[in-house]
DNA sequence: GGATGTGAATGCATTCACAGCA
DNA sequence: TGCTGTGAATGCATTCACATCC
């Protein structure tokens, strides 16, 4: 009964239904909310939002709905939220700038553990607290401070070389920001996200 | 016989080809490109780019593959990229600076026209040549400018009220940064990346 | 009565496999 | 021979519909 394949956009409705009942569990003084509501926040149906959670485990009760502080408990477990992962941004650009600088991703469970940069004249200066550290001091500091995971936010040219890095140091999870595609063996996760494909296909479904 | 329905994946992957093909015609010599090379590099199958590329006609020659030049060309017009979206910003934070520095945009049909914030002391400063403008002026500049899309860069709490008003002032397309669920009526189109999700995803995935 | 949990039914997307053409 | 274009077959994900239980 346990091995049932789970549906890969499900996970990432996992992470929204977390997202959403964290936000309730600020605003609303309820203490349980059901499918249907939660659904209807995220523009989901209410079947959906039941077989996602069904996927795991019992969590609601008929005729009531979900206990929001149980199931928001449960979700972080099923998400990994309760192990911290250290993280790294490759690039000190803009957008890495602006990453380096973006709490939420300590609040987490992915403190930032450093941001590396080629530029010299960037390097040694901070960010948000965060030093600015020379690339070639990368496998180093990986090794050192048990990272796993990285984010990118380098130009084309350099994306699949600083993959190639990290993969060799033993990075197990990549974030890429970089417009282009790069390509990771067996073994290492990658998700892309390209900013202007993403504003593309706004303009290709509005309207 | 021109009335399939198209797969909502396949639009985000013709970005992807076009992306691919705008580096082919940079790096490479060859005037060609087979399904399969142009699935390769971008982890997919041939039959896949193939089908995809067929719902909007026939772009391939047997036995030799597809003009990159002529290919890129069809994908363009089909993306509509040949036309120009005037495009604004919302919210001049860490992220909202990046994006408004963020010269892709404007070199794929989006130019950023404006930059906006409600922070007193922000207005007036410029990021990258954009003066941050007062909330209050964004309906006017909105009309004036005739500003279709949105970009939205503003923290949770913010995001529904900005979204509303966008959409009332005629927006049709956004893309919301912003960490929280928001609803748009009919006919306005929403993409939401999250980076908190898009992290957290990594984690779920790796190993 | 109200809402979950879940097999069955449907719908959507990808892959197969091969005819057809340069 | 090489590679596209495409119906058919498969596989994956969502929705339906209802038995089940508080």
């Amino acid at each position: 009964m346990e091995n049932k394949r789970i549906p890969i956009p499900t996970f990432q409705r996992l992470s929204l239904y977390l997202r959403e009942l964290e936000h309730m569990q600020r605003k609303e003084r309820v203490k349980t909310v059901s499918s249907s509501k939660l659904a209807a926040a995220l523009s989901l149906t209410d079947s959906q939002v039941r077989k996602d959670l069904a996927y795991f485990g019992q969590f609601g009760h008929r005729g009531l709905g979900y206990n929001i502080v149980k199931l928001s408990e449960s979700l972080k477990k099923i998400l990994g939220r309760n192990i911290i992962r250290s993280t790294i941004i490759i690039g000190a650009g803009n957008l890495g700038s602006a990453l380096a600088s973006y709490s939420e991703f300590s609040h987490r469970g992915f403190p930032i553990e450093g941001v590396f940069d080629v530029d010299k004249k960037k390097i040694g200066k901070k960010i948000n607290g965060l030093v600015i550290r020379d690339m070639d001091t990368l496998e180093k500091v990986i090794a050192k401070k048990n990272i796993t995971m990285a984010i990118i936010a380098v130009n084309a040219i350099h994306a699949q070389s600083v993959v190639d890095r990290l993969v060799e140091s033993g990075i197990k999870g990549i974030l890429s920001f970089a417009p282009i595609a790069v390509t990771v063996p067996e073994g290492v996760f990658l998700r892309t996200v390209d900013i202007s494909v993403e504003i593309e296909q706004v303009a290709v479904h509005m309207e």
